[in-house]
DNA sequence: GTAGGGTTAG
């Protein structure tokens, strides 16, 4: 223990003081270093650590000289405000100079995203080592300031040092974060040019780099070329696929990790999950959850999560349920997620209650939880719910709306038939129009069959998206339905002038552990000869009791006899067709479908589900559709 | 002795 003298407590009262602000700390070093030099002489006979108390007990403070000291407690900081106290201790015992010691100081700040503190105290360094500039590199990237970051890498390679397989990750991640490909490519470059293109590290960025902007292709050859492809480059690829739309290659290359003895872990398996979740296969679920079990990962909050969605998306409420009931520590994620597990299913009562649940159990509601809330109400028709939940999320939460929750609300009216309360709304709002927005509106005028309003929400639509084909046909559905034949030819008209963006439609099931997928018009299935002769059995029956296809759904430019053939070969009912000769009597059906089920699909499936006695359930890109004796409660279509 | 790539709800 050792009493200060008083010259020595003030500089030191200086240092603790001051420390509060951000740059302080910093400017502190000046005015002590004369100070600090006394207390150096001070303590110069203890080569231990010694103790310094003052006289006075506000302050009372550890001082030690060994860089060592600090570097294993800084990382024990619980607060920006600790950092910025052992900052100051350093300061005072000269220790700044030390850049191992700095360098952590600057890490920590920038691990409590106070990039402002870190900024002061790395633009004060008079020295810095390529540990220092990524540590300010990686703080900009991880904080989301993108020029700086940029700024801060150009600074560095000017400044004479090369970079490193620590500092481009960092880069590339930003890109990644902005979609920003062309940087991207030019990060890559540089790469390349300091023949880093090897290193797990920068490689696995570059990998996920390309799959979030969108191109698989260079990711998989990037992933392929990998001489060394570890646990996070194998899950950074089957992330890719599962998120490009190829959950099938997602699994195929998880087994194919395993047999290069690559050993999943916790994140991995958020991955695979993810992957079932989108093929919304029971079977490949089920697998997960086992394998999960057996090899005893920690259901933690994330994996938990993504087993809520996974469950949830593969048709079983009960399971997901199950999942969330079982996790001790659960979040907002994990609430909106079972929340948005009802909504999806149209269980909108459910959906409400648990809100309510999560609010009493103390946890804020976000955006996206008032987003699956409002999705919730507008499948099961609660407008007035609806409406109150989405002025308590402006009033009580202070969660200002985006688009996608106008968007519900206008469905909430719109399917209501209050049509005229939505094309209000769409009017008096203050935030962009997007051409979801205006496409809830042409949907619930089809609904309805309001052509006037239909056709301002087509005129709006087509401006901002005239490549979709989607919206002509929902529009020439409207005249169509109005008996507005000239202007059904018109739509089509309108629509043959553009070039038109096809999104391939694609619809699958699982039989037997396997998953059969099917295009439109495709022969590509082993038992497709029967498929189609079943068919043709299929439509012989269905037109018996009733069914009339709907062509409007087919907007070719061709004639009608083509527009049936072209009907009666969509993926959904080939899909349903192979169900029926390969599934038993009376079992239930379930279809998956990556767009939405067209209108004339959706009929025929309907009938399918009385005739042949089946619960058919359909997840689309939209909601679960369950039919059963002719009904469907999706409201979607007449 | 100080720096790094992958994970949950829409």
């Amino acid at each position: 223990m050792f009493k200060f003298k008083r010259q020595t407590f003030l500089a030191f009262k200086v240092g603790s003081i001051r420390l509060c602000s951000l740059t302080a700390a910093t400017a502190a070093a000046e005015p002590l270093a004369q100070p600090t030099h006394t207390l150096g002489e001070i303590i110069s006979g203890y080569n231990s650590d010694i103790e310094l108390t003052s006289s006075n007990t506000q302050f009372s403070h550890t001082l030690f000289l060994d860089p060592g000291f600090y570097l294993h407690k800084l990382p024990k900081s619980r607060s920006v405000n600790q950092v910025k106290e052992i900052h100051a201790q350093i300061t005072v015992n000269g220790l700044l100079k030390n850049l191992v010691v700095t360098n952590k100081l600057l890490y920590m700040y920038t691990s409590f995203r106070a990039i402002g503190d870190a900024f002061a105290l790395f633009s004060g360094l008079n020295e810095r080592d390529p540990f220092s500039w990524s540590v300010m590199i990686g703080g900009f990237a991880k904080n989301g300031d993108v020029l700086d970051c940029f700024r801060t890498f150009r600074e560095y390679i000017r400044s004479g040092d090369s970079p490193n397989n620590y500092t481009l990750p960092f880069v590339i991640r930003v890109c990644r974060d902005t979609n920003d490909l062309e940087m991207g490519k030019v990060i890559h470059h540089i790469v390349c040019k300091f023949g880093l293109q090897s290193d797990s590290f920068v490689a696995a960025a570059l990998v996920d780099m390309y799959s979030k902007c969108k191109v698989i292709e260079d990711a998989k050859k990037l992933f392929d070329r990998m001489p060394n492809r570890d646990l996070i480059s194998w899950t950074v690829m089957i992330g890719a696929y599962t998120e490009c739309g190829n959950a099938n290659e997602a699994l195929a290359l998880f087994e194919q990790m395993q047999a290069e003895g690559i050993v999943p872990d916790n994140v991995a398996m958020v991955n695979v999950v993810n992957a079932c979740a989108k093929l919304g296969a029971m079977h490949k679920a089920k697998l997960a959850h086992e394998y999960i079990l057996r090899k005893k990962f920690s259901l933690n909050v994330v994996l938990g999560t993504a087993m809520i969605d996974m469950y949830a998306k593969c048709g079983r409420l009960d399971c997901a349920r199950d999942i969330f009931d079982s996790m001790r520590m659960k979040n907002v994620v994990t609430w909106s997620a079972m929340i948005g597990a009802y909504a999806y299913h149209g269980r909108g009562m459910e959906a409400l209650n648990l809100f309510y649940m999560m609010l009493s159990s103390g946890i804020i509601p976000n955006s996206i939880t008032f987003l699956s809330l409002l999705y919730a109400c507008s499948h099961s028709g609660m407008v007035d719910d609806g409406l109150h939940l989405f002025s308590l999320m402006q009033e009580e939460y202070g969660v200002r709306p985006n688009v996608k929750h106008f968007t519900c609300v206008v469905d909430l009216y719109g399917r209501s038939g209050r049509l005229s309360e939505a094309l209000n709304l769409i009017e008096n709002m203050t935030i962009e129009k997007d051409e979801g927005l205006w496409g809830a509106l042409l949907g619930a005028c089809r609904i309805h069959g309001h052509v006037e309003i239909a056709e301002k929400a087509a005129r709006s639509v087509l401006e901002l998206q005239p490549e979709n084909p989607g919206h002509y046909v929902l529009l020439s559905n409207i005249y169509a339905r109005a008996g507005r034949w000239q202007d059904v030819a018109k739509t089509r008209e309108l629509m043959t002038h553009q070039r038109l963006k096809k999104v391939p439609g694609s619809s699958w099931l699982e039989v037997d552990n396997m998953i059969h997928k099917f295009s439109v018009g495709d022969h590509t299935h082993p038992r497709s000869k029967e498929i189609y002769e079943k068919l043709k059995l299929l439509l012989e029956e269905l037109e018996l009791a009733g069914y009339v296809p709907d062509t409007n759904c087919v907007l070719h430019d061709i004639d009608e006899e083509h527009k049936r053939r072209i009907l009666y070969t969509h993926s959904e009912k080939l899909a349903i067709a192979f169900a029926l000769i390969a599934t038993p009597e009376g079992a239930p059906i379930t279809i998956m479908k990556n767009l939405r089920v067209c209108g004339d699909c959706h009929s025929f499936i309907k009938l399918i589900s009385v005739v042949r006695k089946r619960l058919i359930i359909v997840r689309d890109a939209n909601r679960f559709h369950h039919f059963e004796e002719g009904v469907c409660s999706c409201g979607d279509y007449w």
